[in-house]
DNA sequence: ATTATATTTCGTTATGTGGCGAAATGACGA
DNA sequence: TCGTCATTTCGCCACATAACGAAATATAAT
């Protein structure tokens, strides 16, 4: 139940389900998800960590950036079951829309340019 | 993705989802829930207001008594999809289990005798 | 070694949420 | 009609949570 909890409380915020749904096509450097939510790093870092105790995402470091993904074969089948119906449910979603058009963008700029403009 | 977050936030509680889980051997008077839960009346129908407005939950009136259900033909298909994913995750739950060992008696009771035993 | 940079952690603040009791609502029974 | 009872609505309080900026951490580059 706890677990459970866990899995459906970090569903209930929109920018959590926003930044799950952008990792649905590949991993993301934690500045392309700042720059898509638009938000302080220390913010989205906080979301991704809440991601990350339910098992909804894993990390792995690569020199000064930390990347994001999926988790490959699910460690809870729960988790990844209930992601899946996440991205059946926001199918349509204007929201998620608006953020594939932009993650597209975000993917083809180069990430130390990415992390510069930030500043 | 509004109405998709009113689903999640709706399953991001412990007591909601109890209530959901209660529901799904059939239809239950709110006097119930509230034996089964143990809180005051008024945060139970709180609880139910907010799995109704997510479409988890239907409930209809008969004489003094309220009885909840799950909706019949799936209003939202995320809804039932998820209440679905719900059930199969806390298939082996603890806290579900002992839940259901008190409904059996809570549904042997009399209403009557059941609301009379709340004053 | 020192500086710069990407991310996380910490502390603070504003808002949201779960809980209760009291009052309002609606339906039955006397 | 009047009172009783089940449920809901309202107002309140305690606590959780999302947001930020500042400080800490860790890695790369000079």
């Amino acid at each position: 139940m706890k677990q459970f909890l866990a899995i459906t409380k970090a569903l209930s915020d929109s920018n959590r389900v926003r930044l799950l749904c952008a990792l649905r096509n590949g991993e993301l450097c934690v500045c392309q998800l700042i720059e898509l939510l638009g938000l302080a790093p220390s913010t989205v870092s906080k979301h991704l960590s809440i991601l990350g105790q339910a098992g909804l995402v894993e990390s792995r470091k690569e020199g000064r950036w930390v990347y994001y993904r999926l988790p490959d074969h699910a460690a809870s089948a729960t988790a990844s079951r209930l992601t899946q119906e996440v991205f059946r449910a926001l199918k349509n979603s204007a929201t998620i829309d608006a953020d594939d058009e932009r993650l597209a963008t975000i993917r083809n700029t180069d990430l130390e340019e990415l992390c510069r403009k930030e500043t």
